[in-house]
DNA sequence: CAGCGTGTTGAGGA
DNA sequence: TTCCTCAACACGCT
């Protein structure tokens, strides 16, 4: 389910439901996905403390807790949160955690694929979380710099499109956008970054940010899986213009849409319009 | 039945 | 050492 909107969509979609509540009893049934702390810890440290905000790293969901305490979560593939009045919820073979909230109402995490993982460290250092420490800013950040994109891109000899999936050089970016945003600032995902010269990096940035931003306003994009209750499916998917199998031509010069692998990732691009440095 | 996938990491190679 | 690639993770879908 998620890039940096989806994962927006799933906060913004929280803080609507869950801010200031207190977590009461909780029930892990897949315990693989804690990673750096027990199950005992992890609910000693969650239950009977309050939710103060919710906030996001890349791809990271942050709750910050009123105990200094902040749970990480990363849907990875197909992490997916569920809200329902009590004993309204159905436990599945999918289900890895049920949270009580004190307003009677359930929080479920599902994760079909078990790719997901959660998180406890002090809210003091989050910043020095070894994943969230090496994430580069997200290109929707007021304090993003094209400038610093283009210096890292001039060091990196990896393909565009690899080198923008990589969070530590933008985060935020997953499979779908990264075509998206490649198709519109017309370059071919195969060139190498280090070719890609400065006003080419800064055309990456306004095109990101605009995608992100205008996916965001569409509740994300919903390919396979991408829906939870309580709020209503993203359609950004209505709107791509090159990442989708359904899409044969392209939408601005009518040449076939070819798909190729890039580092292994199944790639959507017009040949024709994205020109290979 | 085989292949594939919206993400990330660690092992192994250059 | 540093950079890069690719298999692995786990499971449902085509």
């Amino acid at each position: 389910m998620p890039e940096l909107p989806e994962v927006q969509v799933v906060i913004n979609f929280l803080e609507k439901e869950i801010l200031n509540l207190k977590f009461k009893e909780i029930e892990i049934f897949i315990p693989k996905i804690i990673k750096n702390i027990s199950i005992k810890d992890f609910k000693k440290y969650i239950i009977d403390s309050k939710i103060l905000s919710i906030t996001r790293k890349g791809k990271y969901i942050i709750l910050n807790l009123n105990n200094g305490v902040s749970w990480i979560v990363h849907l990875r593939m197909e992490g997916k949160f569920f809200i329902n009045n009590k004993n309204e919820y159905s436990i599945n073979k999918h289900t890895v955690a049920l949270f009580e909230l004190d307003n009677n109402k359930t929080l479920a995490f599902e994760d079909t694929r078990r790719f997901a993982t959660f998180d406890i460290i002090q809210t003091k250092n989050i910043n020095s979380f070894e994943p969230i420490k090496k994430l580069s800013k997200d290109p929707i950040d007021e304090s993003f710099n094209y400038n610093d994109l283009f210096q890292k891109l001039s060091k990196s000899n990896k393909k565009i499109k690899t080198a923008l999936l990589d969070q530590t050089i933008i985060s935020g970016i997953g499979n779908i956008y990264v075509d998206e945003i490649l198709f519109d600032v017309k370059i071919h995902p195969q060139t190498i970054a280090k070719k890609i010269p400065l006003t080419q990096c800064e055309q990456i940035y306004n095109s990101a940010k605009r995608i992100l931003l205008d996916s965001i306003k569409h509740n994300g994009t919903t390919i396979n899986s991408f829906k939870f209750n309580g709020i209503e499916t993203g359609s950004y998917q209505n709107y791509l213009m090159v990442h989708n199998k359904n899409i044969k031509e392209c939408k601005k010069c009518k040449n076939k849409i070819s798909f190729i692998k890039v580092n292994g990732r199944g790639t959507f691009v017009c040949d024709k319009c994205q020109k290979l440095f």
